[in-house]
This record gives C-alpha cells, sequence and structure tokens, in this order.
DNA sequence: AGATCATACATCATGTAGGATCTGGGTCGA
DNA sequence: TCGACCCAGATCCTACATGATGTATGATCT
C-alpha cells in the first residue's frame, strides 16, 4: 500500500512519521480516543510540524485517525457497529480475492507465507503476533495481483487491528485457532482449491469477529 | 445537505485546492499523464505550496494521482486492466449496497435522487453530466448508512469517472441508457424490491464497463 | 441566585516565506 | 559511446506568522 518508496531504503521525514504512527497506533501503543498534537509529535521526532501534517492526513485517509479541521486529530476507538461494518464489507472482499490467490500465488509466495505463518505459531506476544498476522494476510493479498483491491482490503484489516489487539490483551481472542486456519488456508491454496479458500477464509473472518469482545465505550 | 459545514461556509486552503483539482480532474479539464507541479497550482489559487501538498496526497491516496517523493505528481491514466479491476471490486459491492439501501432509503433521500437525475435527464454536456451522475449515485451510496462502504466505492467511482469523461466525449457512450437504468433503480427503491434492485445495479455497472471503449496507452 | 450570553485569553491548527535537498537532464571529457 | 560532473527546476522541510477553537471569567437577564 506504500505509495511513496525510495530506492535507498531512505525515508523522508513524512513517511518515517507516518510509519511511527501507523505502527504505534496498530500495536494499542497510542490508545483509541488518544488525541495527536501536531507539535508534540514533531519535537519527538524531531522534524517540523508540515511533515507532521501530510502523515497525519495519510492515517486519516487510511481511516486510523480522525481530522477535523482547525480542531486536530483523534485516534479513531471503533465501536460494535463500526468493526462490525468493516467485516461485512471484508466477507465480500476476502472471497473474491482467494480466487485470484488460488489461481495466480507461485510457489515463493507460498513459502514466504508459511515462513511468516511458522513465526507467528511461536509468538505470544499479543502486539507483535498481530503485527505477523498482517504480514501473513498481505502476503495472500499481494499474490491476488490486484492492487486496488489489496489497497482496500489492507486498510480495512488495519482498522480492524486497533480492536484485535485490544481483545489479545484481554485475553478473550485466542491465537491458536487463528493460527491454525491460517494454516488450512496455506493448505488450500497449495492444493488450488477454490472453494476450501474461499470457505476457510470466510470462516476466519466470521470466527474473528465472534470472538472480539464488545468493548465499552 | 451536510450538517457539518465550516462556520461562515469558509474552506480551508487545502479544501479548495483539494475540490478543485479532483474536478478539474474528473471533468477531463486536466488530462491523465498531465504533471501537477506545486508551485503553479499555488499561484494559480493564490494560496502557498504546503495547502497544495496536503492536497495532492489527499488525491494520491484517492487514488487520483500518484504521488512520487522527490518526484512531484502525475494524474493518473488508467489502463484497461485497471478499469476492469475497478468494476470487478464495484460488481460485488454494489449489489450489496443496494440490500441495505432498499431497507434503509428515506422518502425524502429518494425524492432527493429524483431531482438530480431529472436535471441529467435533459443535461447534454459531458462533464455536467458526469457530475450529476457522480451525485446520484452518491445519494444513494449515503442512504446504505455505511460510510466506510461509502467512501469506498465513492472512491472507485471517482477513478472510474475520467475514464467514463473521456468514453463520452468520443461518443462511444450513451447517457441515454444510463439515465433509463438511473430511473429503474429509483423505482426499484421505491417498490423495495431487493432482488430487482441489485440485479438493475449489477445490470448498470456492466452496460458502463461495456460500453467503454478500449482506450489505447 | 441561577442561568445565559458575551468577552478575553490560551492553545493549537493552519498558512506563508524562504532555504535545504533531491532529481533528471545536459555538457564536457575521455 | 559512455561515464562523471554540474546545473536548473522542483520537492521537501524549517521557522515564523496568522487564524480558529474551546475554555474560563465576568456581565446581563430572568
Amino acid at each position: 500500500m506504500d505509495l511513496v518508496m525510495e530506492p535507498g531504503g531512505r525515508k523522508t521525514a513524512h513517511q518515517l512519521v507516518r510509519d511511527t504512527l501507523r505502527r504505534a497506533i496498530l500495536t494499542g501503543q497510542v490508545p483509541g480516543g488518544e488525541r495527536l498534537v501536531q507539535a508534540d509529535i514533531a519535537t519527538q521526532l524531531n522534524v517540523s510540524t508540515t511533515p507532521v501534517r501530510e502523515a497525519l492526513r495519510d492515517l486519516a485517509t487510511e481511516g486510523l485517525i480522525r481530522l477535523d479541521a482547525h480542531r486536530g486529530a483523534v485516534v479513531l476507538k471503533l465501536n460494535q457497529r463500526e468493526l462490525e461494518e468493516i467485516y461485512r464489507i471484508r466477507r465480500v472482499l476476502e472471497p473474491e480475492i482467494m480466487v485470484r490467490v488460488v489461481e495466480f500465488m507461485t510457489d515463493e509466495q507460498l513459502a514466504e507465507a508459511e515462513a511468516i505463518q511458522r513465526r507467528a505459531d511461536t509468538e505470544t506476544d499479543p502486539a507483535a503476533w498481530v503485527e505477523l498476522n498482517r504480514d501473513f494476510h498481505r502476503a495472500f493479498i499481494k499474490a491476488a495481483r490486484s492492487p486496488r483491491l489489496a489497497g482496500i482490503v489492507e486498510t480495512l484489516q488495519d482498522s480492524a487491528a486497533m480492536y484485535i489487539v485490544a481483545a489479545l490483551v484481554h485475553g478473550d481472542h485466542q491465537m491458536g485457532a487463528a493460527n491454525a486456519q491460517h494454516w488450512e488456508l496455506i493448505e488450500a491454496v497449495r492444493t488450488r482449491d477454490v472453494e476450501r479458500a474461499k470457505a476457510t477464509m470466510l470462516d476466519h473472518i466470521h470466527h474473528t469477529l465472534d470472538t472480539v469482545p464488545e468493548l465499552d465505550e
């Protein structure tokens, strides 16, 4: 989803801010509802406010924060209804993705997904696991060769990720079940079984939504 | 209309730039492939470069332009494959939307959509018609009460709009057929006929894709 | 007195101007 | 022909100025 990337691995200031903030938000380091003050972030990361503003604008379009004119940025806190909306959309899009994954995913890409999942199997830290989970799904999505669809689903996943971390910390969500479903996905793709891949993904989505607790406002 | 509005109806500079540029791109006033130079836009709209940069960043996440670090912005020119990807996604999402439209759309909202369509019926200028077309679809999408889904579909529609304008100008796409289908949509919603609404929308999407010519690179 | 409205101020987002840095292309030399 | 260097043009960033918003304080009305 990175629109901007430089060859030498050098980042511009606003990329640094954007990536740092996104990671902080997705791992739950910055909780939902928290206010993001431009000047504070700027001094903390040793940059000026302008790149911070651009980074905030990016995160706003990604749906991670809310940005009101003259009023500043707030980290979004999803409620149950919004989480359900995200999963309602994913329920429609992800099977469509799996059709193409089964068709296009190369053995190398599959091996890469397996490698990620092997690390996820032994990971116990919730924040780290969520990142591996994100990487795993991205490996699949990338294989679908549908960049716009990929961008949409990745954005939805990120928005939900904030919620998942909270659920993991509260101990209500089981990483084990998700790991098992991931392996089933891998198996379905390896055998090029479209129906099984779609069904497994649907199951995975439903399961995740079901095990996430209703967080109070 | 929107209850949320800047006090005094005033827009911030970057909103002005964003809306102006978007309109210019969607109406084909700024053709695909064109380079957007920050300083030029700034002087043209009597603002500084900073709000221009923010506006460009917005349009980049919306998928209307490409923004490379240190290299500037270019208006995207879709090829046939990308257009088909957009319609592949819309084919899946829009029926889902219609289910909710039929369920939630109020009579006032329906009347508003009709008013827009009445104006579209007599519009002959392609660029103006495309804007009315956009407004019409937005009136429906808004009624689905699913803000994220709405944002996704609106973005997809905008990306495709550039293409549609080109098609209209080339005379290959018939506005009349689209107008007729719009009225059928209105009728389907008025009678709360979910299946007909979904089918009509699917038809509408396919028809649009079919009548858009293959543009060469 | 209690509530409502107006005013003043602190805080922070927004906009401007100008300098630092990068890119792409052209020139020179081998 | 090819590579290294250099320069123009544009992006990116900083520092400062401006402007909007929310809050606290005090005035006015019921």
